[in-house]
DNA sequence: GTGAAAGCGCTAACAT
DNA sequence: ATGTTAGCGCTTTCAC
């Protein structure tokens, strides 16, 4: 122990002396800007790993002056939907996060592949410097993939991911376990002989349904530990509120066994009003949202499978800006945030 | 919509520009370190309220030369206990936050009061320039709040607290909610005619245990949805492992009907392997500790109350600091962290 | 291909 | 009581 070891922390300064080259051609060769000696660079790299170098973030912030455009390929929403909460997180990141980012929004249409190819291609045009999308249609997400990896633009996964693409980033839950707990929960009290999963109206025989892993999950736990219950489906139609509590009240004439009701999307709110009238009847949904919160308060909605939302968008978009920033990839590919279980007792 | 009003971010210097006055002035203002007339106060307090002035952190950071010195006067621990990862949250926020923070660490024996007179003696002696603690003996809490407010010395209280002293913070849970959760989630499944509450021998007749507002909440819950249930306690002695599966035992022939066992306490996993050993006993605990959370895992245990211990203690640290640097106190006084039901099938 | 130097916005020691 | 100034560690432009 001599006075030596009052831990220093190594700067581009130090980085610098010990290359014997200048900050300046540090600095372009962790960025990765071209012109420098492949000679030099690897004595950089060499003094960056012997004096476990990372760069200072708030040196990193303060002196940034270039804005970094983060493309965002997203579902379009209206207010106090799924993607609006996304949306929000995402913007809130760009506030608080202090690199100079500049988001621009391609929010495509979910129902209709076509807006999905406009928005990419828009997005292919304006050359963002990286980008942050889910998947809706999975073939057309590995098209797109392909030609950011060709042109070496970063892109990271929030909320849902095809595997074994060229991502820098994944941030989001597993739908397939969120499926099994919201199937778990939903039969803690009792053990249904028959259940009602109520889906929306858009999604049937969707091909790539991004639901389809959580209901998954949640079929999977109910085959699994009560094979002798019936899960019957039951179609809503968002768009015509009308027509929901009818097409609710005639599925239960057709199954009036039934005392269980879930949906594996983000809209048990659509079934509150129908779940006040009928009070025996247990429900379960998923996600965070203000509508989903007010019918748990209301006593129409048992439990809530979500995780945070917005804190999630706004991982997502911290890390990614800070690998573009550092050129450091993540730790972690892979960010699966925790599962909450919300109940009338642990709102807020 | 001209050019103008292309939004930029006022700074000190705007600030000290619009007050007539020197960036150092400003400085010495905001942070309230003298040397400043009354007149010039109000004007540079004025500037900052017209443009919406706040600090820039990263440069604040950056540049922050002076350490600030953070007492902890809190619980010793011993590795893996709930104090332990309050200790690890508070160190990692300071590696983390940027802030030049040294923390001191005051631990005291929470059965032996005198040791607590000795460390906040020892901690006034040392004249810190912050203190973050929480409440074990509520009397000589009061007393050194008194003596902190004269000194002007700010204070957060973690964990817990007492209300209506001059904090500058509070980060921690509800406890009598977390209690009510705990007795919902015990009694989920049916509707038990006995309960078992393990309390840990140390509590008994202690006075001011921190644990009492859980506890109440429990009590309260059972009491008011299941009036006819009775709950009997059973103490046990963590510091006489040995003697623990005896007196669960000889509990259980006591009270033979007893199914459903919890502890208000962070030490459930105390009571895992006797609960291994009756599988048809339900049980509840507390908190995020590894240990419990094996005992989950196992199916030792139903679920787990927690909050993210060491993210709270991250987020007491990372406010009091920022408070502390800006001069700005904290927008709420009171942060209560959200409330997490674990499940086997939602951990991690 | 590389180095020098001017900031980013704030802090705090040092003048006055 | 107030102003001046030298950094904090990094980015980026400009010159060589």
């Amino acid at each position: 122990m001599t006075m030596a070891d009052t831990k220093t922390i190594p700067t581009v300064y130090d980085i610098a002396r010990e290359a014997g080259v200048s900050r300046g051609t540090v600095d372009r060769v962790l960025h990765r800007r071209g012109r420098f000696s492949p000679d030099t660079e690897a004595r950089v790299l060499d003094a960056v790993k012997r004096l476990g170098y990372s760069a200072n973030l708030n040196a990193a912030k303060l002196s940034t002056r270039k804005t970094r455009n983060i493309a965002c390929l997203l579902p379009s929403f209206s207010e106090g939907e799924y993607w609006a909460y996304i949306n929000r997180g995402i913007m809130e990141a760009v506030d608080e996060l202090g690199f100079n980012l500049a988001p621009a929004m391609y929010l495509y249409d979910q129902t209709d592949i076509d807006s999905f190819r406009d928005c990419a291609a828009r997005l292919l045009e304006d050359a963002p410097d990286g980008v942050i999308l889910n998947v809706v249609f999975r073939e057309e997400v590995i098209r797109l993939s392909k030609i950011l990896d060709e042109r070496r633009i970063p892109y990271a996964f929030i909320d849902n991911k095809v595997d074994g693409l060229g991502n820098m980033l994944y941030v989001g839950i597993d739908p397939y376990r969120s499926g099994q707990l919201g199937a778990f929960l939903l039969t803690l009290q009792d053990c249904p002989s028959e259940i009602g999963l109520v889906r929306i109206l858009r999604d049937k025989g969707r091909k790539g349904d991004p639901n389809e892993p959580r209901r998954q999950g949640f079929l999977d736990y109910i085959g699994t530990h009560f094979p002798d219950t019936a899960v019957h489906t039951v179609f809503i139609d968002p768009s015509a509120p009308e027509s929901i509590e009818p097409a609710l009240e005639g599925f239960m004439q057709e199954h009036p066994d039934v005392r269980h009701l879930a949906t594996t999307n983000s809209r048990i709110h659509l079934v509150a009003s129908f779940l006040k009238r009928h009070p025996g009847i247990h429900a379960v949904g998923f996600d965070h949202l203000d509508r989903n919160l007010q019918a748990l308060k209301d006593g129409c909605v048992d439990f809530l499978v979500t995780h945070r939302i917005k804190d999630m968008a706004k991982e997502c978009m911290g890390l990614f800006a800070e690998s573009l920033s550092t050129g450091v990839p993540p730790s972690e590919k892979n960010h699966f945030v925790h599962l909450d279980i919300l109940h009338r007792l642990n709102l807020e």
